[in-house]
DNA sequence: TAATTTGTTTAAATTTTATTAAACAAATTA
DNA sequence: TAATTTGTTTAATAAAATTTAAACAAATTA
């Protein structure tokens, strides 16, 4: 089929998009390759095989392999099963805020885990250093501080943890809406 | 000042700490280092020179005033004016929620930006072939279905703006509240 | 004003990350 | 079973980033 004036306006204006798309994505952390890739999956009305995704974004097919198991690690793209076909197609998941969700609730979560491994691991020692009456007093003043320090860290993984909750439940959405209220 | 068990047992402490506090820093694009400057400044008591983090962190003097540089930027540490010093001294803003919120914000504010701009640029020339009787089927088609995602985009841009400034402006507290409420 | 202190910029070196071609393994087909 | 297709892993290369020493500029002090 030949190239006609619309068409190649509406492409040159998809490439805009998926460029604006991947830069965001960069924002996040993403490297700006995989973000075309996700760009690509998102106006593509079919599901993408690896051979034809490479095509659009010109890189290997290893790097489009490595690409896209990252969004699926993130949930931003989906394999697909499409009947009679062998190759693995993918689809992108197009509900922005879906993504975003998923991507904040991963990240608060592995936070939260990190934080509160250290200070589980810390909170007993600064506690036996506060109460050993033995200890010096410029320690023991040090340790009590710490604690302090700790009580205030675990008041933050508890309210990431519940915006969290709130982020994955949806509740979010009682409070700011998908909608735009009317005025 | 001879280093007694105590004293030494809350350094370590402090250092496991300051390594999660980093490892934490890194999910959210910022560099190890970087992060074990700020780790350093939330546990000091005193402001800081770039020489004394200089000496705790061993990096170079360059690193250390690039890192804080970026500190500054997302606003994690701020520079202090000491009487009667002549160097800069610098604190860490030690309220993670608050940390949190400002990342955020800024974060959700560049995405808008980038994504606004392209669907400007896009949505007309999406409108003009979608109305162009002369256009064939086929791009019309294409046209109205990428219009129908830019709306879908500019809500999600709607939602993430009404996100932010809950965010900004402490609203997000109502619903998420700082303290854990009383069961 | 000259010397010193302080912080940043620059340019080179190092380190890390990303990319790819080729090798490989698994599944499918002939 | 042999040949082919498909997707991933590996090892080498290329690209990007971090880091630093040295040069620089600005401010301060002697």
């Amino acid at each position: 089929m030949e190239k006609n004036d619309p068409s190649k306006k509406i492409e040159e204006m998809q490439d805009v998009l998926i460029s604006a798309i991947a830069q965001t994505m960069v924002l996040y952390g993403v490297t700006v390759s995989v973000g075309r890739i996700y760009g690509v999956l998102y106006f593509s009305d079919a599901p993408m095989t690896i051979d034809e995704i490479k095509e659009e974004v010109a890189m290997s097919k290893a790097s489009v392999s490595n690409g896209l198991r990252e969004l699926l690690e993130t949930e931003m793209v989906s394999k697909v099963w499409k009947k009679g076909e062998r190759k693995d197609h993918y689809i992108a998941e197009k509900d922005f805020i879906r993504n975003l969700q998923t991507f904040l609730v991963k990240k608060l979560r592995q936070e939260r885990t990190l934080l509160y491994k250290a200070i589980e691991q810390a909170k007993p020692v600064f506690r036996d250093i506060a109460q050993d009456e033995r200890a010096d007093e410029t320690s023991r003043e040090q340790a009590k501080q710490n604690l302090t320090h700790l009580a205030e860290a675990e008041q933050y993984l508890d309210w990431i943890m519940r915006l969290s909750n709130a982020m994955e439940s949806g509740e979010i959405f009682t409070f700011i809406p998908k909608e735009k209220e009317e005025d």
